[in-house]
DNA sequence: TTGTTAACTTAGAACTTCCCTA
DNA sequence: TAGGGAAGTTCTAAGTTAACAA
C-alpha cells in the first residue's frame, strides 16, 4: 500500500493531540520535530522544523443514542423513589531464556525479556501525564445506586419505557433486518404456536472410526446417558462448512440464565460496629456491608482507591436505608467489619466440616437445579453453556490501578437482560420475579443473553461453552487464519523493514510498531479513558515507556493488560533504535511514542496484506510458530516421557514469555523448593551409601565411572543431620507401631506388650545410628542385611533415573514459578502443533491437555504426526 | 473522519478438586 | 487417611476489532 494513503491533511497532526481531551501538545514552542511530515534519520535535521500540531478544540463528550440510552436508564434508576429498592447486591520475575526470534532463524535473546509483576506503587504515569493523554473510551452510565423495582407485577407503562429505546439500541446496527424484537407477551405467544416448526439443520456427518453414521440429533427429554452422550460429539470439522460468517446459527433454545439466591440477613447477633458500638443495619445496607467485610483479609481492603469507593457507595446505599438504631455513619476509620468477617469465616469452616456424604447430596441438589440451564439446543444439537450464572452483586474487582475498584456492582436483574432465542422458541422464565428487558433473535451473533453492567457500562455476554461447535470453529479459523499469516509474512517484514527509513512520518512510525509487535508481540493497545486503569500496548505506548541505550538496546517498561509490568531489555535494529530517538526526539515522557499510528491505522494497513490480517493475529502466529520451532529442535529422541514433557513445558514458556504470561509464585514455591530439595539430596544419600556398600564389597567398583564420582551436594553436616532424622523417624515409627499394637491387643483382651519391646526398638536404631556415624567419611558401608552386588548396582541404576526425573521436575518447577503456561495453551498454541507432537512421540496427549482442553479441542486431534503449524 | 458500540477473545485471580506424602 | 499443595476449573475483568453513527 502507498504511504500516500494515510497523509491526509490532518496527517500534521500529532494523533495523540486529536485524541486528547482538548488540551492539545501545545506549549512545547515550535520544537516539536515529532509534528512534522517528512521523517529523517536525524533528528537534528533541518527538515524537522515544522508547522506547529494542530489544537483540537476542546469537545464535551458525545452522547451517542446508545450512551443517551444508558444515561437515560440511569437516571431513571436514579430518580426512583421507591422503597422496595434492594441494594444489589507481587514479587518481580527474572525471566530470562534465550529463544529464537520469531520468523527468524538465528537464536536470540530478544524475547527473553524479564517479566516483572506489577506493583501495588509500582510503574505509573503522574495524574498530570494521565490527564493529558487522550480520553477516547466511553463514557460510563452515570452513578446510580438506587433503582427502579420492574417486578412482572408492575405496570406495563414502566416496561415500555425501557424496552422501547432498547429496541432502537439493540438494533441499531447491522442487523436492521434480521433481528426481530418482542414483547414477552407476543413472544409467549408466538412460542405457543410455532415451536413445532423447528428448522433444524444440523448436520451429522459419519464417524471416522467405524464408518457408521451418527444418530440424529437427540429428541427432548430423551434420558439421559453419558455413553450416548459421548456418541453425540458432532463433529462439525468434518461436516461441510456452509459459514458465510453471518448467520450464526438457524434454530436456537435455551432456558435463560440462573440468577443467584436472594441476599440472607445475617444473624441478629452479627452485627458490625461503628465508633466501639453495635450497628442495626437494614438488609440493602448489610448486603453491601458484607461484600466489604468479606473481603477484609484481602489486599482489596488494603487498597485506598477500593476503600474510599466503596465507602461512597456505601453510603449511598446507607441514605436510603440508614441504621435502624439511628447511628450516623460518616467516617471509613471508624467502621468495624470484623463481627461480619468472623461469621463469614465461620460460615466458611462450618461448610467445609461437612461430611463427604453432605457435601455430595448439596452438589448433587445443585446439579439437579442448574441441569436445564448447562446446555441449550443449536441447531437441534445439544450443546453447552457457558456462563449461565449470572453475575452475582458485589465490589467491582479492577485490576491494578482502576479508578472504580472497589464501587458496588448492582444485583442484575430480568429487567436488565436481553435474551438471544430462536424465534417462536418457547421463552424461558426467570427464576427470579420480574420480565426479561428484551427478547431479540439475533442469528448472525454467538450470545444467549446480555445485560449492561453498571460500574463501567460494558455489556456481559451469556455464551455458549469452549467446547461448543461455535467457539471450535472459531478457535480454529483464529489458527487458520494465523497459519495463512506465514503466507504473507516475509512480504509483510520486507515492507516494514524497508518502511523503518520512510521519509514520510506516518509510515515510519507503522513500520516501527509493526516491527514491536512482530518481533516482540506486543498487543495492539487502544487508547484508553480516564476512568480506567493506565496500561498500554504498542500504539498507546508513551515516551516513559521506552528507553534508549546505546549503541542498540531499548529498555521497554510499563503496565500491559490486566497492569501486568512488561520489562524487557532489548537489542534491536539499529534503524528501530534510530527511529525511536527521533519519535521521543522533543517530546515529553507523558507523550505518546507514536503520534501518527493507532490501532485502527495500523490493523487497516496489514489488512491491504491479507484479509482479516490484525495486530492479533501475529501474536497468534508467533506464539505457534515459535512454540512449533522449540519442539522440533528441542525434543529429545529416546527419551523418557518425563524428559519429553520438560521439552514440552520449555517449549510452552518460552512461548508464554514471550506473550509476558505470568503469575504470582505460589506462596509456598520456596517452601516446596526446599522440601524438594532435600527429598533429592535424600535419593543421593542412599545412592550413596549403596555405592559405598559396593566399594566393599569389591575396590574394582571404585575405577568404574558411574560410581566413582561422589554426589556433589551432600555435606558433611547435612549429612549427619539426615542420619540423625533417619534414626528419629525410625524411633517415631516403632513408638507408633507400639501404641497401635498394644491397643489392637487390649481390645482382643490380651495383656499389652512391656515397654521393653519399644526400648529394644528404640535402643536397635540408637545403635544403628552409631555405626552408620562410624561409616561416615569412610567411603565404606554395609546394608542391614547383605544383598548381592548384581542386585545392588541395580537399585543404583534406578536411584540414578530417579534422580535425574526428580531434577528435572524440580527444574520445570522453578523456571515456572512465574509464568503461567495456561494462557498461551489455552488461547495462542494451535492445538494441532501438541496432538501432532504426542502421537509423534508417543506422548499421551492426557499428559499434556486437561479434560476440559480435550474438549475444546476435539476438532485438533485427528491430525497426523508430520503436521506443522 | 473520528469516536463509539457491540461482540467477541484473552487474562489472572479466586475457587474447587485431585493427588501425593507423611 | 488427613491435609497440604498443585492442578484444574470457574469467574469476570480487560483487552481487540469491525461496524456503525455523528
Amino acid at each position: 500500500m502507498s504511504s500516500d494513503a494515510y497523509m491526509s491533511s490532518d496527517d500534521d497532526r500529532p494523533l495523540g493531540s486529536l485524541q486528547n481531551d482538548g488540551k492539545a501538545n501545545t506549549g512545547r514552542g515550535t520544537a516539536n520535530g515529532y509534528a512534522k511530515e517528512e521523517a529523517s534519520d536525524s533528528p537534528m535535521s533541518e527538515d524537522e522544523d515544522m508547522p506547529l500540531s494542530q489544537v483540537t478544540a476542546p469537545k464535551s463528550e458525545p452522547v451517542t443514542p446508545a450512551k443517551s440510552l444508558r444515561r437515560k436508564r440511569a437516571a431513571a434508576l436514579d430518580s426512583s423513589s421507591e422503597d422496595d429498592d434492594t441494594p444489589l447486591a507481587s514479587s518481580p520475575v527474572k525471566q530470562s531464556a534465550a529463544i529464537s526470534m520469531p520468523g527468524t532463524s538465528k537464536a536470540s535473546t530478544v524475547n527473553g525479556h524479564k517479566a516483572v509483576k506489577a506493583e501495588s506503587d509500582g510503574k505509573r504515569s503522574s495524574t498530570a501525564a494521565k490527564k493529558k493523554r487522550a480520553s477516547t473510551k466511553k463514557g460510563p452510565p452515570q452513578k446510580k445506586l438506587k433503582r427502579e423495582d420492574h417486578d412482572a407485577s408492575e405496570s406495563p407503562a414502566s416496561e415500555g419505557e425501557e424496552s422501547t429505546p432498547v429496541k432502537k439500541e439493540k438494533v441499531s446496527r447491522k442487523r436492521k433486518s434480521k433481528v426481530k424484537e418482542e414483547t414477552d407477551a407476543e413472544v409467549e405467544e408466538a412460542g405457543k404456536s410455532k415451536s413445532a416448526k423447528k428448522r433444524a439443520v444440523s448436520k451429522k456427518v459419519k464417524d471416522g472410526a467405524d464408518g457408521s453414521a451418527t444418530p440424529q440429533p437427540k429428541k427432548k427429554g430423551k434420558v439421559k446417558d453419558e455413553a450416548e452422550d459421548e456418541e453425540e460429539v458432532y463433529k462439525w470439522w468434518e461436516a461441510q462448512q456452509n459459514n458465510d460468517g453471518e448467520v450464526k446459527w438457524q434454530t436456537l433454545e435455551h432456558n435463560g440464565v440462573i440468577f443467584p439466591p436472594p441476599y440472607e440477613p445475617l444473624p441478629s447477633n452479627v452485627k458490625m460496629r461503628y465508633k466501639g458500638k453495635e450497628v442495626d443495619l437494614p438488609l440493602e445496607s448489610e448486603e453491601v456491608a458484607g461484600f466489604y467485610a468479606a473481603m477484609l483479609e484481602t489486599e482489596h481492603a488494603q487498597d485506598a482507591t477500593f476503600n474510599k469507593n466503596f465507602f461512597e457507595d456505601w453510603l449511598k446505599v446507607l441514605q436510603d436505608h440508614p441504621p435502624r438504631n439511628k447511628i450516623k455513619i460518616t467516617n471509613f476509620e471508624d467502621c468495624d467489619f470484623r463481627p461480619m468477617f468472623e461469621h463469614f469465616e465461620a460460615e466458611k469452616a462450618k461448610k467445609k466440616a461437612l461430611s463427604t456424604a453432605e457435601k455430595k447430596e448439596l452438589k448433587k441438589q445443585k446439579d439437579a437445579f442448574e441441569e436445564k440451564y448447562v446446555t441449550c439446543l443449536l441447531d437441534g444439537r445439544k450443546e453447552k453453556v457457558g456462563n449461565f450464572r449470572v453475575e452475582p452483586p458485589g465490589l467491582f474487582r479492577g485490576r491494578g490501578d482502576h479508578p472504580k475498584k472497589g464501587a458496588l456492582k448492582f444485583r442484575v436483574r430480568p429487567d436488565d437482560i436481553t435474551i438471544n432465542i430462536g424465534e417462536g422458541t418457547p421463552i424461558p422464565v426467570p427464576n427470579m420475579p420480574g420480565h426479561w428487558k428484551a427478547i431479540v433473535h439475533d442469528q448472525t451473533v454467538t450470545w444467549l443473553a446480555n445485560w449492561v453492567e453498571n460500574v463501567n457500562g460494558n455489556y456481559k455476554y451469556v455464551f455458549l461453552a469452549a467446547g461448543s461447535s461455535l467457539k471450535g470453529q472459531s478457535d480454529m479459523q483464529k489458527f487458520e487464519k494465523a497459519r495463512e499469516l506465514k503466507n504473507h509474512v516475509d512480504r509483510i517484514r520486507k515492507d516494514y523493514s524497508a518502511d523503518l527509513r520512510s521519509k514520510v512520518m506516518a509510515d515510519r512510525q507503522r513500520a516501527t510498531a509493526m516491527y514491536f509487535i512482530d518481533k516482540l508481540a506486543l498487543r495492539a493497545g487502544n487508547e484508553k479513558g480516564e476512568d480506567e486503569a493506565d496500561t498500554v500496548g504498542c500504539c498507546s505506548l508513551r515516551c516513559e515507556h521506552v528507553t534508549l541505550e546505546a549503541p542498540d538496546f531499548l529498555i521497554f517498561d510499563f503496565l500491559g493488560k490486566d497492569s501486568i509490568r512488561y520489562y524487557n531489555r532489548v537489542s534491536v535494529d539499529p534503524q528501530v533504535f534510530k527511529n525511536i530517538k527521533l519519535f521521543k526526539d522533543n517530546k515529553e515522557d507523558s507523550d505518546n511514542l507514536f503520534d501518527r499510528v493507532n490501532t485502527s491505522l495500523l490493523n487497516k494497513h496489514l489488512a491491504s496484506y491479507m484479509k482479516g490480517l490484525t495486530a492479533k493475529v501475529f501474536r497468534t502466529y508467533n506464539a505457534s510458530i515459535t512454540f512449533q520451532q522449540q519442539l522440533d529442535e528441542g525434543t529429545p529422541m529416546n527419551a523418557t516421557i518425563q524428559e519429553k514433557l520438560n521439552a514440552y513445558n520449555h517449549a510452552n514458556r518460552m512461548v508464554a514469555i514471550l506473550c509476558n504470561h505470568q503469575r504470582s509464585a505460589p506462596k509456598t514455591h520456596e517452601q516446596s523448593m526446599g522440601k524438594m530439595r532435600d527429598r533429592l539430596r535424600s535419593l543421593k544419600y542412599d545412592r550413596m551409601k549403596l555405592r559405598h556398600v559396593l566399594f566393599n564389597t569389591d575396590p574394582k567398583y571404585k575405577k568404574q565411572k558411574q560410581y566413582a564420582d561422589d554426589e556433589s551436594d551432600l555435606d558433611d553436616d547435612w549429612i549427619e543431620d539426615h542420619e540423625k532424622s533417619l534414626k528419629n523417624k525410625e524411633i517415631e515409627k516403632a513408638e507408633k507401631k507400639f501404641a497401635k499394637d498394644n491397643e489392637k491387643l487390649v481390645q482382643e483382651g490380651n495383656e499389652p506388650q512391656p515397654d521393653s519391646v519399644l526400648q529394644e526398638k528404640i535402643e536397635a536404631a540408637e545403635a544403628e545410628y552409631k555405626r552408620v556415624a562410624k561409616e561416615r567419611g569412610t567411603g565404606k558401608a554395609k546394608l542391614k542385611r547383605d544383598r548381592p552386588p548384581e542386585k545392588i548396582e541395580e537399585t543404583v541404576q534406578k536411584l540414578d533415573e530417579k534422580i535425574k526425573t526428580f531434577k528435572l521436575q524440580m527444574d520445570d518447577r522453578e523456571a515456572g514459578k512465574e509464568v503461567a503456561l495456561g494462557t498461551s495453551k489455552i488461547n495462542y498454541l494451535d492445538p494441532r502443533i501438541t496432538a501432532a507432537w504426542c502421537s509423534a512421540h508417543n506422548v499421551p496427549i492426557e499428559k499434556i491437555f486437561s479434560k476440559t482442553l480435550l474438549v475444546k479441542f476435539p476438532w485438533a486431534m485427528e491430525v497426523d504426526d508430520a503436521w506443522k503449524f
